[in-house]
DNA sequence: GAGTGGTCTAGACCACTTA
DNA sequence: AAGTGGTCTAGACCACTCT
């Protein structure tokens, strides 16, 4: 099966072997691929040489693994749409899931210089954060991190806690109508909090997406970022105003 | 330095801790990092553990290894920018770098299912693929694979061999102004292919962008299919139609 | 030839799950 | 208690770069 000629590193050739094998059906989404040990025993290399191959599967998220419990083949990804208007709830309702939210946290800070640019505020100014997490069907999803202007929305950090969609709060008790006007997209690998909160390993990429959105005059009203989970999500973003 | 309790594992602390220098500027862009059996010496850690703790910065685009020369500290990411009209050429020189394209290859296939439903066109329709790598500063940047139906544009393998901006000769040769309708983004790693032209290890994620063109009229014109190195960019999305 | 990173092996201990 | 994945060590060989 594995050759260890011809220059490809015995790892990768595993990788391959096991993609194929889950892409072909051999192993059914949610169940469990062969332990380490019996990889390790049915092909002939050393445990490591078998977690490497894994490790990329992880990345991929082809699959994922449960300490004590095993690796288990993932579910293909959640097709996750974003465009000028557009919110978590109405987006995953669409293609036939559950979403769920929980405010983690709700803080007020001073602005500082970064903050105070992309708010277009002074630095002085203070600015109300909200941490939110996103499950979709139970499982966490993304996590967000808001930005608004405490002067433009006094009392926010109150109204929030009961309604959970934040853009529903702007329109009804601010009249604010906040559209998506620019995002930015970016990978990296969790940080310590983005494992426990998205309950991911260390070898999942993070998907960071930094947006910043405007009411209908064109004057920001908030700066956010979400880090959604890579191996869950694809995101599509329309650029035809309107359409979802 | 690094503790043995506490229970973060030690090439989670060691990568924390190299991360920190990097962005304090203890080691300049371009500047090698300590070798791998120096790093080793210098915090009592077996080099695997060490190669754990750098795999995670190869990941997070931090640093970029070369093999025989050693591990050198990464620029920091290029920001891309991407609007319903934008080419690869404008964006780049808007940031003050360099763009460069290579056309890999061109070839004539039947659309099959998945195709004719992306374009719009019958299954038995023919469709021309161009492959192009693009350069930033002469790095390979990104890998783009478009399919456009050869009957709305006969002779475009034989055109596109002069110009390289495909926008550009859509518009010239067929009087067709391109427009972005939708993008879907996603993580991966590399499979062998990209690893070979973008020159990456299998360490670094890509970002797999998937766009859909439509001409004024809103038929479909395009769809590609870009591969960017994770390590080199962000990708900000502006939803105001014109602005870059 | 010396130094670099890339791969593979062998063996150990841990924390966690399941029964 | 047995089985799982997570981490760490020690040692080996390779291909590559530099001089």
């Amino acid at each position: 099966m594995i050759s260890r000629e011809g220059g490809i590193a015995c790892y990768q050739q595993l990788s391959g072997i096991l993609h194929k094998q889950i892409e072909e059906g051999e192993f059914r989404p949610g169940k469990q691929l062969p332990t380490e040990t019996e990889l390790s025993r049915r092909y002939k290399l050393n445990r490591h040489t078998i977690r490497q191959a894994i490790g990329r599967l992880q990345s991929e998220g082809l699959v994922y693994t449960i300490k004590g419990k095993g690796t288990f083949v993932a579910n293909s990804k959640i097709s996750y749409k974003v465009s000028r208007k557009t919110r978590f709830t109405t987006s995953v309702l669409d293609v036939g899931l559950s979403p769920d939210a929980r405010l983690l946290d709700s803080y007020e800070i001073s602005a500082g210089s970064e903050l105070s640019r992309k708010l277009n505020i002074k630095s002085s100014d203070k600015v109300v954060v909200l941490e939110i997490l996103r499950f979709v069907n139970k499982i966490p999803f993304c996590h967000t991190t808001s930005f608004l202007s405490s002067d433009r929305f006094p009392d926010i950090q109150a109204h929030i806690k009961g309604s959970f969609s934040l853009y529903e709060l702007l329109k009804k008790h601010y009249g604010i109508e906040a559209m998506r006007a620019s995002s930015s997209f970016e990978v990296s690998l969790p940080e310590s909090s983005d494992m426990d909160m998205l309950q991911i390993s260390s070898k999942v990429p993070v998907l960071i997406v930094k947006s910043t959105s405007k009411n209908s005059k064109g004057d920001i009203v908030e700066y956010c970022i979400t880090r959604f989970r890579g191996d869950l999500c694809s995101i599509t973003v329309n650029f035809n105003g309107e359409g979802r």
